[in-house]
DNA sequence: TAGTCGTGGAC
DNA sequence: TGTCCAAGACT
């Protein structure tokens, strides 16, 4: 048993028996995976768009838009001769457009100053633009078969109950479980036979989705219950509360076109896209809107109406010129705010 | 390092 | 209903 420091007050740090954590761990991987799209393919590439569109992203999500993102651009080649508008269209809807926009940017980058060929390793993956930490760890891991751990949000709460520590967001506790996470990574395979790093992350993250979920784990179908401290709970921080407010927007048609904005190109949030014209709540307040509709964004819940166009069209603040008559059957192929694209379907505009 | 960046689904 | 938050990165 570790004693902790003398003097220091530190905690002693709490060991995993790494051996047997692997086994029972990749064990229970073996029949319990889910099928997924981006699994059993040998296309880092491929690996890469898995991985940068499960950011933040859950995986039934990421499914379909994955299949048609890769339908779209088969290879790096192919996103990297791509117009920007044209992957933003294709991202419409799954939020985080920076990501896009970072990927686009790193396809080009790759093709034209690496021949192609993306790097092999999670210290030179993290050079390309939207490759954090994390992503690099899981294409070297998972695509190259680099022993290196990932740390996401699953593995960092598996660990944590694991060795019975609490939630900390700082940079120590972050690399207390980088630690941890890199001490129970199964060494790279001597002939590239199988692929012990990628699995084993893998399963890691497997584990965290499905059985040591945030609330109600499953602690009794869990492979590693009789290594794991808490069995399931870990002390977190308080969260952010959420907000509320009500925004409204403006429908207007004519015949088979509909009038959209262009958000400023300074815009934090969403620049470049386009979205139906706002209103302001002043502007609208004698008026019954033709829809509602809930929507959230982060840490703010919207209750957004959306009016006829009546007397409005001259309530709309934007200049003439952030204002596009669209065809419907174009709106596919514009970067539309995933906001606008649930109004145009419920109101019949856009089919999907 | 603490904010910011989207969205939809589960409960 | 509101709350929580998902295979993070960037600044």
């Amino acid at each position: 048993m570790k004693q902790a420091v003398a003097g220091t007050g530190i905690a002693p740090e709490i060991e995993v028996p790494a051996i047997e954590f692997r086994r029972l761990l990749l064990g229970w991987y073996r029949e319990h995976a889910r099928v997924l799209p981006w699994r059993g393919i040998d296309d880092p590439y491929a690996t890469w768009l898995s991985e940068v569109m499960l950011q933040q992203t859950r995986v039934a999500t990421v499914i379909e838009r994955y299949r048609e993102f890769l339908t779209r651009f088969p290879t790096l080649q192919a996103l990297a001769a791509a117009e920007e508008n044209d992957v933003l269209a294709l991202w419409s809807g799954l939020g985080y457009y920076r990501r896009a926009r970072m990927l686009h940017r790193g396809a080009q980058f790759v093709v034209g100053e690496l021949h192609g060929e993306m790097p092999r390793s999670a210290a030179e993956l993290k050079a390309l633009p939207g490759v954090g930490d994390y992503t690099a760890a899981a294409i070297a891991s998972i695509a190259f078969g680099e022993s290196v751990a990932v740390v996401d949000g699953n593995v960092e709460r598996v660990l944590l109950r694991l060795m019975g520590l609490p939630e900390e967001r700082t940079g120590a506790g972050r690399a207390r479980i980088t630690k941890a996470a890199q001490s129970l990574v199964p060494a790279a395979a001597k002939r590239g036979v199988g692929n012990p790093p990628g699995d084993h992350n893998q399963a890691m993250m497997e584990l965290g989705a499905t059985i040591c979920t945030p609330k109600s784990p499953l602690c009794l179908q869990c492979p590693v219950v009789g290594l794991c401290r808490t069995r399931g709970e870990h002390v977190t921080p308080v969260r952010q509360k959420q907000r509320s407010r009500s925004v409204a927007y403006l429908l207007a048609r004519r015949g088979e076109r509909v009038l959209l904005e262009r958000r400023s190109a300074e815009a934090s949030l969403m620049p470049g896209m386009l979205e139906l014209p706002p209103l302001s709540m002043d502007a609208v307040a004698a008026y019954e809107p033709l829809l509602r509709v809930k929507h959230s964004i982060t840490n703010t819940n919207y209750d957004v109406q959306v009016f006829a166009e009546g007397k409005l069209r001259d309530a709309v603040p934007a200049a003439a010129s952030d204002l596009i008559w669209t065809p419907a059957a174009k709106l596919r192929d514009l970067p539309l705010t995933g906001l606008a694209r649930k109004v145009l379907q419920r109101v019949g505009v856009m089919s999907r």
